[in-house]
DNA sequence: TGTACATCAGTGAACGCGCGTTCACTGATGTAC
DNA sequence: TGTACATCAGTGAACGCGCGTTCACTGATGTAC
């Protein structure tokens, strides 16, 4: 852990913290195995002690960021449990912020750039977390009379979707008009979720 | 037009195909200007002559993609003029067929491949024209008693997160259980849709 | 119709770059005795 | 406690590659007269 160490002793986790750095800092195009290593103070050819190849160090960090995502809905969804309407509209939004937050990370997570996410069980692992975690959500709505019956997974692949394609078309700056502060995107968030809804639910983000 | 011929005619659009095409055959990561240029026949330089860089060549391919989309919606939403219901999920359906037939081409247009779209008009045109369609086929669902009233740009974007998502992480494999075919597809879909109509629509893909 | 010439759309060599990956190596660490 | 040695996690030179872009050039075309 200490600098001038010759054997780092965490280079795996630091590798991974440093490609989410380079993410955040320089964009998707500019994650190369290289810069990631030199950020993380290392050769070049350090990484490979650690990782088979650049897709391997990819679904590391990709994994990295849908635990982060975890983390952050889990935080939400735990802070809101005694209000199912709440709790939707709030997740939703720590999706949606968690997206703006770290757009790059985001991209890495849903747009291709792991080709063989199958081939990583960690990430496979990690991903199926977060939807349960959502289905999780829905049955609880469910029970509360905020969404109508029927199968929770399938129920969950349609919220998912329509949280995910406003988030995914909003950082793709696909979505017409001016939207000036994160208060109206919430606002128009929650108009999408109350489509889906048999009650209105809040507009999140006040916390 | 003619092959042997020094000058080729066409080439802008040509490459455009080519570009187009090598999305299909390799998919995003092999697009580059020196496989257009190959494929379309002509050496690497020539398309400077049409293009100013990569970037500008990048814009005019997912223009092309926005056009094709927008032609296939529209063909789709005027074959149904008469039915809103089966109008919403067959032009559903159709953008997603769209990705699933033109995957590379869809991520081109969807993921942030085209970093300054806002300098090309034509591309914002034509994806707003895509919009435009969307928005007059949300007016007519709501004439029909099909949607909620409420203005139709918004509900607009509410429908095409919807889609958009369910596209996208399908592309993406994220969409958990499996799906064997495109019929389960469409029904998959059309349970999303049925969640934000106010009647059930029609399952989409019978033509 | 024929010729001179400007214009245009190509060619191909060259540039510098950053990349992923391999490999022989070496410095540091920990264990056996 | 001290020494020998195996193991591990690094280094840095080297590889070959494909890339975007530039530039001096040249072949083809069309127009003026």
């Amino acid at each position: 852990m200490e600098k001038g160490k010759y054997h780092h002793g965490d280079l795996k986790n630091a590798l991974i913290q440093a490609g989410s750095e380079i993410l955040a800092k320089e964009g998707v195009g500019s994650l190369s195995l290289r810069k990631v290593a030199g950020r993380a103070g290392v050769s070049h050819s350090a990484p490979y002690a650690h990782f088979t190849d650049k897709q391997a160090l990819i679904a590391a960090i990709s994994t990295e960021g849908f635990r982060l995502l975890y983390e952050r809905l889990q935080a939400t969804s735990d802070a809101n449990r005694a209000d199912p309407a709440r709790m939707l509209s709030e997740v939703a939004y720590a999706y949606l912020s968690f997206a703006l937050d770290a757009p790059a990370s985001f991209k890495v997570m849903f747009s291709g750039v792991l080709e063989q996410e199958k081939a990583y069980p960690e990430f496979v692992a990690m991903s199926k977390k977060n939807f349960l975690l959502l289905v999780e959500l829905v049955e609880l709505c469910q029970a509360a009379g905020l969404l109508k019956a029927g199968d929770p997974g399938q129920l969950a692949v349609s919220v998912w979707s329509l949280v995910h394609g406003f988030t995914a078309l909003l950082l793709e700056r696909q979505i017409p008009g001016t939207i000036r502060d994160r208060a109206e995107l919430s606002v128009l968030l929650c108009q999408a979720l109350n489509l889906i809804t048999l009650r209105d639910v809040p507009v999140p983000g006040k916390s």
